[in-house]
DNA sequence: ACATATATCTTGCTATACAAGGTACTAAAT
DNA sequence: ATTTAGTACCTTGTATAGCAAGATATATGT
């Protein structure tokens, strides 16, 4: 899978799941790894990145199956980020398609 | 508009459009700049890359109106990492628009 | 001579993803 | 008891690609 494709992408997944329920990092790995490829030291790095932004916060939660879990809880700042996110990402993904759609009658 | 979201799509819609004819590099910026923000600090760089992994050759030809214009035009090689890319992306958008989409009930 | 449009290219910077590794808890198998 | 496997967190170093800002040079009009 094309690594440049996901930059700024999976940043977009991770708000729109956590629009869903909250969700702790490694679930998201699992629950992104089912469309994406996503690996742990993508997926960390980023989820400290959205809650230094403010745009999710933490709260850890004991497991029963291992080590504590740290979930991640969507703000409002984060939800309108995530709607503009998504607008942009429609959006460019249409300019895409009429670059490409343009020439594609013969393909 | 996002920068990130440009990473990697930027050499799949040069590509598609020197499928349809030779371009040069000013003309190439005019044109995608249609659809997508691109500055020439991008698109001569990424023109030298394509060149120099050979998908595209390259040859001068005199203008009236400035400077000589070098045209690029794709190679079998090029013609074939185009025909990939593009299904990468359209996988890709289809991939993503499914953790988006499952969840957009309620927008 | 100067400004504008055309046309090329380079340098230094930034952002994000990844591979590879480390830490630690739980439960089951040896 | 010890090891293994699954769960769950995190960090370090590297690669890539896009951008802003600037340099260079040609053609045309003022």
């Amino acid at each position: 899978m094309n690594i440049q494709f996901k930059k700024g992408v999976l940043e977009l997944c991770v708000l729109a799941l956590l629009e869903e329920k909250d969700y702790y990092g490694y679930e998201l790995v699992n629950e992104i790894s089912k469309n994406l490829d996503i690996s742990e030291g993508t997926i960390y790095p980023l989820l400290a990145r959205l809650r230094s932004e403010k745009y999710v916060t933490t709260y850890l939660k004991e497991s029963q199956e291992g080590p504590p879990r740290k979930y991640y809880e969507l703000t409002s700042t984060g939800k309108s980020v995530l709607k503009e996110l998504k607008e942009e990402w429609f959006q460019f993904t249409d300019s895409v398609n009429r670059i490409l759609k343009g020439r594609m009658l013969n393909d």
